[in-house]
DNA sequence: ACACATTATATTAACGTTTATATTCTAGAT
DNA sequence: ATCTAGAATATAAACGTTAATATAATGTGT
């Protein structure tokens, strides 16, 4: 195996076909067209031989453009996996590369700032094209955008949005998620629901909006909201699913995690699923359902990146524009045991 | 919001400053301590007003290091999700970012070599310090490999190794992994065993190695390997493992789809698992093997992802050694339904 | 008032490109 | 022989840095 010799530049073969850099450099990159075909013949035959590869940094130097995207998700489950990995093709497909960083998210938002700025720091440095990024803290992720904003960097939110921030967002169709919740309980009889969700997220509100529309809109049909993060949520939930009369007999979860954890709360209290209380989670793929036998939404992590990433690299060829666009994947309803006709 | 100003430049620092650039860099970094306080202050004050961030491609071009490493992986299982995971950390610690690349291996190996190439040149035109990744395909792998090699890229492997290449290695300790296995079966009274893999497979081979080798020095235990992917290789487990006497009571798989492939072949063959024939797989995460009751292997793989990014780091920062190391991570046997004791 | 260290800052070249503009060469028309 | 239009190639500046070396500005001891 040959030794390393490093990198040949520009300079290198110009040296070694007598001509100058420019030469070189026009006829590898096809510009200008009027070299002689012997000329031309001979400085790829040189740029061949000593497989030259251009250095994209100087390059980059020059024009502006890094042909590389920053990533930043907040942690590691198989949605997430599966967004990078739509996120990843589609920019291959543009010769595109991907710096992907984790920022490890901590539920009690007390950990932050530090890291992402960091990362963004690392990425803004290295001069990415633009950024996606799933938002993970309301307040904390303020700071650190604004970082990217004021730098004109194109950003795209995955996931979830960001209040008070407009930009390029691919995400679930929550609101037809909840619609769809609703309309599938209300198929099987159901007419007292509760949602349970967690207001800080835009998802779980979007999903809580679309859930209340269809059953406020439907003849003796209502929905409940309640906070799941909030002091007696689960007493109260017990409570409103065991008394009698108008006790509600289906609650549609803002996640997999929550909604297995009100089916215990229903067995403990007495009651079981699907015979007394209907559940329907909401799949981010974190929890085996399968095996938990719960009704529940896929998402489409793979096509929620790919669309973000189609974003990504429509707003980096054109930039300035401010015709920011919003695309939506429906989720699909997997129906299991979890949900039944109601009594 | 204010608007988008892009990026500011030593230049326009040192303009607005009244100094020159050098003095500006010099300052930014702490470079030769010996500027009066006044200028320092003022200085990092307009720097810190304009949110100064150094371009970093810049810097590199002068530099030659990008503190970028490239990586890539054949594909998405959740195994190298977690080596990838492991590696990640350990380089954000120290600074540096990843360019992640999937390159979708195909199991025929006959669509290879042009995708890996235009990742490899990816990389290497974006002047990463190093490339850490997974050969996917032993004679495809060899040409864009040299392309690494030749520019003197530091090189790190993990969870295979390639022929004919010496360089930086992490990965599970097979040969440990093999001998446990054979421990296992023999505590459990077994003597006649089997080893089904893939003698293509460098892992493979390691197991295989570890496990005969226990087995050839035990008195009257005795094991033969079978290659999976090889013709009538099905017929000839059957045969082994019920013809009597001296049948095979145990098969250690390389894997853990082929284990359940061999026992669903045991019990078409009317043996039952784990009283007729005991199997044991090896674990990569692709197969949720508590749900099956496979008594298995747990590897490390962010262990290995992170022994991969050391060696990797200590490569990037003293080039030129050709001490090159190998870090096995020990697997773990995890004891599930599919072994028991011989009869 | 002078050489002399220091201390503080500037000059310059370099890294590997791209690109606008300028120059040289060749051949055909006058 | 001279002019001129293209064709072919070169010059030079720029991108944003770093770093070796040079200069200028101070203060000290005689």
């Amino acid at each position: 195996m040959a030794e390393p010799k490093g990198n040949a530049t520009l300079k290198a073969i110009a040296e070694e076909a007598g001509v100058t850099i420019t030469t070189v450099s026009c006829i590898l990159n096809n510009k200008g067209g009027k070299y002689a075909a012997k000329t031309k013949a001979k400085v790829q035959a040189i740029a061949d031989r000593l497989k030259y590869r251009p250095n994209a940094l100087a390059t980059s130097v020059r024009t502006g453009k890094t042909g590389t995207a920053g990533v930043m998700i907040p942690n590691r489950h198989q949605f997430y996996s599966r967004v990078v990995s739509g996120i990843h093709d589609t920019l291959l497909n543009h010769d595109t590369l991907m710096l992907l960083c984790w920022n490890d998210d901590h539920p009690d938002g007390r950990t932050f700032g530090d890291k992402e700025r960091r990362i963004i720091h690392g990425l803004v440095d290295r001069r990415v094209d633009g950024i996606i990024l799933r938002p993970a803290h309301e307040d904390l992720d303020r700071s650190y955008f604004e970082e990217i904003w004021e730098r004109g960097i194109p950003l795209i939110l995955v996931d979830r949005e960001m209040s008070n921030v407009t930009t390029d967002f691919a995400g679930t169709n929550d609101e037809v998620g909840g619609a769809l919740a609703a309309e599938h309980l209300l198929f099987l009889g159901h007419r007292r629901m509760l949602y349970v969700g967690d207001s800080n997220i835009s998802t779980s509100n979007h999903r809580q909006d679309g859930f209340l529309r269809v059953l406020t809109g439907t003849r003796d049909a209502c929905g409940q909201a309640i906070e799941f993060y909030s002091w007696g949520a689960n007493e109260q939930i017990v409570e409103l699913i065991t008394q009698q009369p108008d006790r509600a007999t289906a609650v549609f979860c803002i996640n997999d995690f929550i909604a297995s954890q009100i089916m215990s709360l229903a067995r403990d209290a007495g009651l079981s699923v699907p015979e007394d209380v209907s559940v329907v989670g909401f799949g981010d793929q974190s929890l085996p359902d399968a095996a938990v036998g719960l009704t529940t939404f896929n998402q489409s992590p793979a096509q929620i990146g790919a669309a973000a990433a189609q974003m990504y690299l429509d707003r980096v060829n054109a930039p300035g524009h401010t015709d920011y666009r919003t695309i939506l994947i429906k989720p699909d309803l997997v129906v299991r045991g979890s949900t039944a006709l109601a009594k």
